[in-house]
DNA sequence: TGTGCTTCTACCGTTACTTCA
DNA sequence: AATGAAGTAACGGTAGAAGCA
């Protein structure tokens, strides 16, 4: 394990506390308004005193991760740019992402504190991440299941072929009846014929598996 | 114990920006 | 230099889970 890896599970461990209140959504301007909202009506009630204190904690929150993000976010006319990752960043996201797909709210900010991002990219990094992967998955789900579909057209395409032959030749149609009779064993997978019963010497309860024989029907 | 509310988080679809051929 | 395609950071909305009163 390298020193990344080693302070990153130090973090893990130690990075809980102000975490859980830490709204990490920097620019959910729809959440935040929602809880000033419900400390306008009801001051009295200890769950809005307890939203008041996370948008306190909200606002710091902001206010330190707007300094360590700040050459990250913003251009001369203070519109959000978007933002191109480090080569070092985007690795180290990269390996946190190996050891967990998801991230919980301590590795989050430990990794955030640690690539001097927010919180809130460090999420949405996850989230493209992950996406990304699942994007990449139904691709290749998608040759293999193209593969085996070309594959079994082609077999298909010889039975067929097979199958034109066959009738080609010139067969009495009492053979053809005949085979059309033939079953085959659900139970040990075996073609016998009309008339010549199922001879399994292996078998004790040979009566029990004939009742489960079906007739398939050769057209 | 059931219910309603709040918060958090994952996911999805989309947008907008960057990079590259 | 202009442009279109691909990659991706970021956003907004939604749903489900969990905690609490």
């Amino acid at each position: 394990m390298d020193d990344y890896h080693k302070s990153f599970t130090l973090d893990l461990n130690l990075g809980l506390g102000l975490g859980s209140y830490v709204q990490n959504n920097v620019n959910k301007s729809l959440a935040s308004s929602k809880n000033e909202l419900t400390i306008g009506l009801n001051h009295d009630n200890k769950a809005n005193e307890l939203s008041l204190k996370r948008v306190h904690e909200e606002q710091e929150a902001h206010t330190i991760e707007e300094e360590i993000a700040i050459d990250t976010t913003n251009d001369n006319n203070g519109c959000t740019k978007k933002l191109r990752l480090t080569k070092e960043q985007s690795t180290m996201l990269e390996d946190a992402f190996k050891l967990h797909n998801t991230i919980n709210t301590a590795q989050k900010r430990a990794l955030a504190e640690k690539l001097n991002l927010k919180q809130r990219q460090v999420e949405v990094w996850f989230q493209n991440r992950r996406a990304r992967t699942k994007l990449k998955q139904t691709e290749v789900n998608y040759m293999f299941l193209k593969k085996c579909h070309d594959k079994l057209s082609e077999e298909n395409l010889i039975l067929k072929k097979e199958l034109e032959e066959l009738r080609a030749l010139k067969v009495g149609p009492s053979n053809i009846t005949q085979a059309s009779k033939w079953t085959i064993c659900s139970s040990c997978k075996k073609i016998w014929k009309p008339n010549e019963g199922h001879n399994n010497e292996d078998d004790d309860d040979d009566v029990v598996r004939k009742s489960s024989y079906s007739t398939i029907e050769i057209d």
